[in-house]
Parts: C-alpha cells; sequence; structure tokens
DNA sequence: TAGTTTAATCGTAAAGCTACGATAAACGAT
DNA sequence: ATCGTTTATCGTAGCTTTACGATTAAACTA
C-alpha cells in the first residue's frame, strides 16, 4: 500500500481516527457513558453531572453530534440527546477492523 | 457518580481518552497497522511508506511510544519499533468496558 | 406581554497539535 | 579520524482544541 500525496490515508484511517479524535476526550467518553445508561438524556442533567461550565459542554455535545456518534432532539425548551445507533455501528465495525489487523497479532 | 473539581473523571476515562488521542490520526493508526503486519519495522521503512517528512514520523512515533501503545529497540543506528503488549492489553481491556457500557445498549 | 428557563453561539485566551527544514547525536564503515 | 547513514530533537508557523463568561434565541409560564 503506497501512498501520494494526493492520496494520503485509506478512508478506513481516517474516518477511525476521527472518531478517535472524538473519544480523545474524558468529558464525551462520560456523556457517551451517560447516554447509554440513562437511554436518553437532557442537555441540562449532562452539564450538572459534568466538572464543565454550560458552554464548555455544549461544545462536547457538538463534537460528538458532528462526528455522528450522538443525535439531539429538540423538546420545547429542552433538548433531548441520544446515542446515534449508526454512527456508534460504524465505530464498532472499524474498530473491529483494527482489533482484527492489529490487537489480534499482539495479544 | 458526582463529579468535582478536583476529581474531574473517572482514571479510566482520562486513560481511555488518552489512548483514543494516540489513534486520533490516520496516521498513527498506519503505523500501528504497519507494525502487526510486519511484526516489527525499522523506523525508515515507516518514514518511507507514509506521506510525511521524516520528523514528523518521528513525532508520531513519539507520541504512540509515550502512550504505551509501542516500543522502540536500538539496533545499531537503526532504530527497530513494535507494538508494545502492555498498551495494546490496556487498549482491548478499556474499549471492550466501554463496548459493554456504551455499544451494547445500543445496537 | 413580560419574565424565566434552556441551550446554542460568540468572542477570546491559553494550550496543544501537525507539519516541515535544519541541526545534532549515535553508530558503522572506510 | 572522517564520512555517510539513521533517527531524534530544535525551532517555528499555522491551525485546532479547550475552557469560560457573556450574549442570543427559542420556548414555555404567569
Amino acid at each position: 500500500m503506497t501512498r501520494t500525496k494526493t492520496d494520503l490515508f485509506t478512508s478506513d484511517e481516517t474516518r477511525l481516527a476521527e472518531l478517535a479524535k472524538a473519544l480523545a476526550h474524558p468529558a464525551r467518553i462520560a456523556i457517551l457513558k451517560m447516554l447509554a445508561t440513562k437511554n436518553s438524556c437532557i442537555c441540562g442533567e449532562i452539564v450538572d453531572e459534568l466538572p464543565l461550565a454550560q458552554a464548555t459542554v455544549s461544545q462536547h455535545l457538538k463534537e460528538l453530534k458532528n462526528v455522528g456518534l450522538i443525535k439531539g432532539e429538540i423538546d420545547g425548551p429542552k433538548v433531548c440527546y441520544c446515542l446515534n445507533e449508526d454512527g456508534i455501528k460504524e465505530l464498532r465495525l472499524l474498530w473491529s477492523a483494527l482489533e482484527a489487523n492489529v490487537m489480534a497479532k499482539c495479544c
């Protein structure tokens, strides 16, 4: 697999890196865990649970949404966030490929 | 699980985020795949395979080493890199916990 | 309609990431 | 000893991330 400047990396590498970046902050991991256990969650509850300002949490939520791991649905004045099944499935798939290609060869 | 300013996140969240950050660049994912398939690898071979300057690749290798996912062993004037079993195992463990706590609840 | 609640966005400061060329350090070979 | 090879490190530019307070926008509530 030779790489050139125009075809820098495979799309799987690029996409997995993108998803990994979304997980690259403890607050965002905490948010995902929270959404999984409570099944869905009003934005305010997430803010209350995290040791971060409302604006910062909103920013983290936006990142998770942009990358496709969660989605938010407006519910009156509030916003209800939940996991985005499509994104989670994609992450699982790309991860298990890495698991097979990398981890399995090692341990 | 209430969080305070002194105990911001759990150590698992923090460590997984750290490992995820190491995966948050396609070049570093490519490096891990390369080390897995070739089993071990002279630094120069990695540089040749990637569309990046030597200094940049060296920087990516350093990050992977610092986080514990690879190790490098000096072999004359060259350096031979390989996966670090301990770090890979840790990543698998933290990942499967996330898989159980998050993914399984969703799909 | 006025006031309150909720969440996104704006503006911004500080820190970190990514890339590269240039340089230094370590080693083998001549 | 000197030279070429190999890799790490330095210095630096440009961009991104993270954090927060302040503000805005939207939607209930009295």
